[in-house]
RNA sequence: GCGGGCGUGGCGGAAUGGUAGACGCAGCGGAUUCAAAAUCCGCCGUCCGGAAGGAUAUGUCGGUUCGAGUCCGACCGCCCGUACCA
C-alpha cells in the first residue's frame, strides 16, 4: 500500500473545490446566510502561525456552516496602509506601493495552500484607490452629517527630525531615529466625533450577548461614564474662577490644593508674564503622549502663589498648583486634590508639604493616613468625620449623591455626567494612508473635494530620503483649485489613521466592486457579520471604531439600521508561542536561533542552547516556525490540525515539533484506516450511516450496537464542540472516536459507515484528508458539500449511570444505578454500601445529598 | 500607573459548583523485525504500600458551601490594552 502523501492529496482537492466554485458567495435569499470573518492581515510579506490559527478557526466555522445548509460568505483582504511600508522605503529604498503589493502577492501565495474556503473573488486591499476612494466619499458624507470636527490634539514632536512620531517610535521618551528628547506639541487635526455617541456605544454593549464579557467590560471601562460634581473655586486674587470636575465631591472637606493642567488657560495666561511658569510648562511637555508615559512620569507641581476660596468656607484659601498629571483632555483640566483619599494626591502633597485632612475613616479599623491613602470601595460603609451634609455612617456612593444634591440645592455646583472616551483623532502626517479629501482655501476655508473628483489618489513620485510627510513637500500634488471658488488652494496633506480603513472593510466585502461604498441590497442580505474572529489586542480600539463607523454609515445612508452593531458574535483567539533558543556571543550578549537549527537542545556544531520559556513568535527572538515549511514537510492539514488541537482557541497555543509530528501521524493513521477498509470494497459493504441505521437490528451483535451508539455520541459531541468554539475538545473526541473505531469488533459494514462519519466530522479541520477518505469510502460528491451528519437523540442516552459516593466530601465508593432511579431510591441503596456503613458505624447520617445522575454525598 | 485576562502532572491541556488530570506529547515496559524505522498493546501526578488501599495535590494565603480548579477577598507571577504599531 502507498503512503499518505499530503502534497498530492491537498493540491488535488483544492483544484476540485475551485472547479466546483463551492466557496464563491452569491446572494441567494432561498438559503439562510452566514457571514464569517477573520480580522484581515497586515501584509508584512510572510504569513505566520498566528494567521494560520486565526484563518483555520474561521475556516472550520465557514465549512461547518456550509455543510449545515447555509449560504456562506468568507472573504479575505489586506489592511495595507501603514507605517511599515514607509519604514521599508526608508530602510531599503523602493516605494511603499511596490513593497505592499509585492508582499500581498507573496502572502496570498503562502495562504492558498492552506485550503481555506475563502471567496477570493472579493479580495481587496485598503490601499487600492477603488477602496480608499470610497472611504473618501464616506468621509465627505460624514463631514456633511456633522460627524467630523477639527480641533487641537497633542502629538509626539521630534525637535531634531522636525516630524511627528508615532507612540511606538518614542523609546524611553526619545525619538527612535534622532535620539532627541521628544516633546508634546499641539496640532490642528481632524476628528471623528465618537464621543457624541459615547452613551449609545456604552448602552448597546448590553445587546452584544455573543461577545466575550471581558471585551464588553474593557469597552465599558474605556468609555468610562462617570457622574460627578462640577463647581467653581472663586479667586482670591484677580483671575477667572477655576471650574473643577470631580467624581469624589464627598471628599471636598479634605481638599488640600487646587490643581490645574499645564495646558489650562490660566497656566497659559500666567506663562505670558512669568518666565518661570513657562519654564515649568516646558518641563511638563517633555516626553511622549501615551497615557502610560503620563501616568508613570514623576509627579511635578508648581505653586502659582495664587489662591482660591473653598466653596463651603470663603475664608478657607486653597493654593493653586500647576501639576503635570492633570490632563486638559479630561473633565475641565482642573481638580481639587484630596490627599487623604487619593494616592496620587497624597504622593503629591508629601512631596510639596501640603496638609492631609481625612473626611472619613474605616468603621472597623480607624487609622490616620500616613503613607497610604484610605480609598475603600464606594459601596463600603465608612464613618464620616468631616462632612457638611450631616452624614454619620454612609457609603462613599451615598455621600457622593448627598453632596451633589446639597451643592445643587445651595447653588454652588451641579451634578454632571462625563465620559473618559475622547474624540477619535484621524489625521496622520504620513504618506502611506488614505488622503483626507479636503482642500484649504484662503477664501472658502476648509472645503470637501467634489465627489466626482474622487479618488484623491496618492501621487507616485515621492521619496523618503528626508524625514516627514512627502505629501507636504510635493511640488504639484498639494496645489489645487478650490472646489468651490476655483481659486488656487492647497490640498490637505494629512492622511487618515489606518484604523479608518479597518472600520468598514467588513461592509465593503458585501459589495467589493461597487461604485459606492456599499450597496444596500447586498449589505442588507449579508450583514451583519455572524462570526468575527481575531486577536484580543483589538478588544478596544478597532472594535469600538467599527461600532462607531457602522452607526455613522447608517446615518449617512450606507448601511441599514440593523447594522448598528456590525458583529453579532465575536471570538478572540490566543497567540501561537514557541520556546526561545539562545546562546551568547563572546561579549555575553544573547544570540537567538531558529527552532529548525536546534536538534536535541544543540546547534549543528554541538553547542548547547539555553531554552527560554515560550513567548509570542517574533522575528527578533527567532522563535518562529514558518507555516510554509510546515506545509512543505507535513501538509496543510497537519498545520491546521495542530493549531486547533492542543489548546483552547481563546488561549495561547505552544508550537512544538513533537506536537506537529503527532498531528501528522494521526492523520496518516486515519488515512490508513480508510485505505484498509477501502480494500474491502468488493464485498459490497459501502454504506452511509443512514443506510446502516435504517436496516440495523439492535440486540443482535453487541459490538455493532456499541459502535453505532459511539458514532452518534461522537456526532453529538464534535458538533457541540465546533458550535461552541471548543475545537480542542472536538479534536479530543475525534481521537477517542478513532481509538474506539480501531478497537471495535463491529462488522466491516458498520465500520465503513462510522469511518465515513469520521471523515465528515474531521472535514472542517482537515478538509483535504476528509475529501480523500470520503472518496475512498464511496461518498457522493465532495464531503465539503455533503450535509452534516445528525445524531439520533435516542442513541445518546445510557440506561445506567455510575454515581460516585462521597463521605464528607471525599470520594469513597461508587455505585451503578439505572439512569432514571429516584433520589429516594438511591439514598436507600447507598446506605447498604460497605464504605458507607463503615463510615456511619451504626449512626444515622446527618445529611444525604443526592444530585441525580451526578453524585451522592453522605455527611456523617 | 490604570483597565482586562490567565496560572492544573515532565509538557500542551480536560473538568454545567459534583469521581481533578479526558485527549495528546514525552517517558517507561512489551509485541512485531536479523536489526531499525514505521506500526500495535500496556503503564504513567507525587508520597507511603507487595497489593488492597491510604495520604497529598489545580500559583500563595484566607473565606463561602454538604462539596471549590470552578464562587468571593488579598497577594505573587505572566500576558493584552493604554487612544499615532497593526
Amino acid at each position: 500500500m502507498s503512503r499518505y502523501s499530503a502534497a498530492e492529496i491537498e493540491t488535488k482537492w483544492q483544484e476540485a473545490w475551485d472547479k466546483a466554485g463551492l466557496f464563491q458567495a452569491k446572494l441567494d435569499r432561498s438559503k439562510p446566510k452566514y457571514y464569517v470573518l477573520e480580522m484581515f492581515p497586515y501584509p508584512s510579506g510572510r504569513i505566520h502561525m498566528g494567521h494560520v490559527r486565526n484563518y483555520t478557526m474561521g475556516d472550520v466555522i465557514a465549512r461547518y456552516k456550509l455543510s449545515t445548509g447555509h449560504n456562506v460568505l468568507h472573504p479575505m483582504g489586506w489592511d495595507a496602509f501603514g507605517m511599515p511600508a514607509e519604514n521599508a522605503a526608508m530602510a531599503i529604498g523602493g516605494h511603499p506601493k511596490d513593497w505592499t503589493y509585492s508582499n500581498i502577492a507573496d502572502m496570498r501565495a503562502q495562504m492558498k495552500p492552506l485550503g481555506l474556503s475563502i471567496d477570493w473573488s472579493r479580495e481587496f486591499a485598503t490601499c487600492d484607490p477603488e477602496y480608499y476612494g470610497q472611504q473618501q466619499a464616506l468621509f465627505i458624507d460624514m463631514l456633511d452629517a456633522g460627524l467630523v470636527a477639527r480641533k487641537n490634539a497633542v502629538v509626539n514632536w521630534d525637535p531634531v527630525d522636525m516630524t511627528v512620531l508615532a507612540n511606538e517610535q518614542v523609546i524611553d521618551g526619545k525619538g527612535w531615529r534622532s535620539g532627541a528628547e521628544v516633546e508634546r506639541r499641539e496640532l490642528t487635526q481632524w476628528f471623528f466625533k465618537i464621543s457624541d455617541m459615547a452613551d449609545e456605544l456604552l448602552s448597546a454593549l448590553d445587546t452584544l450577548d455573543n461577545w466575550p464579557a471581558k471585551v464588553r467590560l474593557m469597552q465599558e471601562n474605556w468609555i468610562g461614564k462617570s457622574r460627578g460634581l462640577q463647581m467653581a473655586f472663586q479667586p482670591v486674587q484677580d483671575f477667572d474662577p477655576i471650574e473643577v470636575y470631580t467624581t469624589r465631591p464627598d471628599t471636598l472637606m479634605g481638599a488640600a490644593f487646587v490643581g490645574i493642567s499645564p495646558d489650562h488657560p490660566l497656566a497659559k495666561t500666567l506663562a505670558e508674564t512669568r518666565p518661570e511658569v513657562e519654564e515649568f510648562r516646558a518641563l511638563c511637555r517633555k516626553g511622549g503622549t501615551t497615557e502610560e508615559a503620563l501616568e508613570t512620569a514623576e509627579k511635578l507641581g508648581f505653586d502659582t502663589g495664587l489662591t482660591v476660596r473653598h466653596p463651603l468656607n470663603p475664608d478657607w484659601h486653597l493654593p493653586v498648583w500647576i501639576a503635570n498629571f492633570i490632563l486638559m483632555d479630561y473633565g475641565t483640566g482642573a481638580i481639587f486634590g484630596c490627599p487623604a483619599h487619593d494616592q496620587r494626591d497624597l504622593d503629591f502633597v508629601r512631596k510639596y508639604d501640603l496638609p492631609v485632612i481625612s473626611t472619613f475613616e474605616s468603621l472597623s479599623d480607624p487609622q490616620p493616613v500616613e503613607a497610604t491613602a484610605y480609598v475603600p470601595p464606594k459601596e463600603e460603609k465608612v464613618k464620616w468625620i468631616n462632612h457638611f451634609a450631616g452624614l454619620d455612617v454612609a457609603t462613599g456612593q451615598e455621600a457622593i449623591d448627598a453632596t451633589i444634591d446639597f451643592a445643587e440645592a445651595q447653588g454652588w455646583g451641579k451634578g454632571v455626567t462625563k465620559f473618559r472616551l475622547r474624540d477619535w483623532g484621524l489625521s496622520r502626517q504620513r504618506y502611506w494612508g488614505c488622503p483626507i479629501p479636503v482642500v484649504h482655501c484662503a477664501d472658502c476655508g476648509v472645503v470637501p473635494e467634489k465627489k466626482e473628483n474622487l479618488p484623491v489618489k496618492l501621487p507616485d513620485d515621492v521619496t523618503f530620503d528626508v524625514p516627514g510627510n512627502p505629501l507636504d513637500r510635493h511640488p504639484t500634488w498639494r496645489d489645487v483649485p478650490c472646489p468651490v471658488c476655483a481659486k488656487p488652494a492647497r490640498r490637505e496633506t494629512d492622511t487618515m489613521d489606518t484604523f479608518v480603513d479597518s472600520s468598514w472593510y467588513f461592509a465593503r466585502f458585501t459589495a467589493p466592486r461597487a461604485e459606492t461604498p456599499t450597496v444596500m441590497e447586498d449589505a442588507d442580505y449579508w450583514m451583519n457579520v455572524d462570526q468575527y474572529i481575531g486577536g484580543i489586542e483589538h478588544a478596544i480600539l478597532h472594535l469600538l471604531y467599527s461600532r462607531f463607523f457602522a452607526r455613522a454609515m447608517h446615518i449617512t445612508g450606507h448601511l441599514p439600521a440593523k447594522c448598528a452593531e456590525p458583529f453579532d458574535a465575536l471570538f478572540t483567539q490566543g497567540m501561537v508561542t514557541h520556546e526561545i533558543y539562545q546562546t551568547r556571543d563572546d561579549k555575553g550578549r544573547p544570540v537567538y536561533h531558529l527552532p529548525e537549527d536546534v536538534v536535541d537542545g544543540k546547534l549543528k556544531d554541538g553547542t548547547p542552547v539555553e531554552v527560554i520559556p515560550s513567548a509570542k513568535m517574533s522575528k527578533s527572538k527567532k522563535n518562529v516556525v514558518d507555516p510554509v515549511n510546515i506545509i512543505r514537510d507535513f501538509g496543510a492539514d497537519t498545520a491546521r490540525w495542530f493549531v486547533l488541537s492542543d489548546s483552547p482557541p481563546e488561549r495561547d497555543v505552544e508550537w512544538t515539533a513533537s506536537g506537529a509530528e503527532a498531528a501528522a501521524k494521526f492523520l496518516a493513521r486515519v488515512w490508513r484506516m480508510a485505505n484498509d477498509l477501502g480494500e474491502q470494497r468488493d464485498s459490497g459493504i459501502a454504506a452511509s450511516l443512514d443506510e446502516v441505521m435504517a436496516s440495523h437490528a439492535f440486540g443482535q451483535n453487541a459490538a455493532d450496537d456499541e459502535l453505532l451508539r459511539t458514532t452518534h455520541k461522537m456526532i453529538d459531541e464534535v458538533t457541540k464542540g465546533i458550535e461552541s468554539f471548543g475545537f480542542n475538545a472536538a479534536i479530543a473526541r475525534i481521537y477517542a472516536f478513532t481509538n474506539a473505531l480501531n478497537r471495535s469488533q463491529a462488522s466491516a459494514r458498520i465500520k465503513w459507515a462510522a469511518t465515513r462519519v469520521l471523515a465528515q466530522l474531521m472535514s472542517p479541520m482537515t478538509p483535504h484528508l476528509a475529501e480523500e477518505v470520503w472518496a475512498i469510502l464511496g461518498g457522493e460528491g465532495l464531503v465539503a458539500a455533503a450535509a452534516w451528519p445528525k445524531a439520533d437523540p435516542a442513541m445518546l442516552v445510557d440506561d445506567s449511570v455510575t454515581l460516585p459516593i462521597q463521605i464528607n466530601g471525599k470520594r469513597r465508593a461508587e455505585i451503578s444505578v439505572p439512569a432514571d432511579m429516584a433520589a429516594a431510591e438511591v439514598e436507600k441503596l447507598i446506605l447498604e454500601v460497605d464504605a458507607v456503613q463503615k463510615a456511619l458505624e451504626g449512626a444515622t447520617p446527618r445529611k444525604i445529598i443526592v444530585v441525580p445522575g451526578r453524585i451522592v454525598n453522605v455527611v456523617v
